[in-house]
DNA sequence: CTTGACTCCGTACCATGGTACGGCATCTAT
DNA sequence: ATAGATGCCGTACCATGGTACGGAGTCAAG
């Protein structure tokens, strides 16, 4: 059995994040024992869950909502979850990877040329 | 010579935008006639310059200090702050594209696995 | 049995990038 | 000349994902 601070470390998250996670429904109302908190190898896993479905850039809201579909076996509305946020990955993806591209393209234009006017603002149009 | 709502909509931003702008430093203040500000053309360049900056993914800080770079035609200085820009671009890239293929997976599977438990929520260790 | 570490709680605060509101002035077209 | 659209201003509010604070209670070791 973990107290709030022993869950906190092993997931390399602060205390005050997993206050913050039970306040917003990710995390259950665990046990008291003598009014402290105690926690489980389910908060722990639950826990480590969040943290992984959000470096697949899920927002938290979506994970709740993951979380509850563990509980209906509904792998139809989280296969749903998963391929939009894939849909909305590959547009960011691509996105940023342009961006990347014509900085990466301006950075060198203006190491090429160093006098005269930036190419990097001037492509801003500033 | 415009009014903030023409230039507002020449950029496609809203009016409470340019003022939040103004108040972060990244346009001037304009003069007034009548009590009313009125913009020219470098303000329009400016605006737009703001908005491609941000596409590129530079944050409105950032953005500040670039404009701050024109008058002082410090290159090097730009050239910085675009590579730095791209390497932060690169890893986010990865990120992305790495919770993007790991998620391709796992819908995959789920389809594939239409009964038993989610391979989706099962591999964030739920 | 005291000291120090940890926990409890509510509430306030942080950054980021805006968006909305209300009351008043001004501008423009009819 | 008057109505309706804009503009002005400060201030408050929004979402997101936390982080910090202060005062109290509790627990374990020396």
């Amino acid at each position: 059995m973990l107290t709030i601070g022993k869950l906190a470390s092993a997931c390399d998250v602060g205390v005050e994040t997993v206050r913050f996670y039970q306040r917003k429904g990710l995390l259950g109302i665990p046990p008291r024992e003598g009014g402290v908190r105690h926690y489980g190898n389910e908060d722990l896993r639950r826990l480590r869950f969040i943290r992984k479905a959000q470096a697949a850039g899920f927002s938290l809201v979506e994970i709740r909502e993951l979380i509850g579909l563990d509980a209906s076996y509904d792998h139809h509305r989280a296969r749903e979850l998963a391929r939009s946020r894939i849909e909305a990955l590959d547009v960011r993806i691509q996105e940023l990877q342009q961006a990347r591209d014509s900085l990466e393209q301006l950075a060198a234009d203006c190491e090429a040329e160093d006098s005269g006017p930036c190419p990097i603002l001037a492509s801003f149009g500033l």
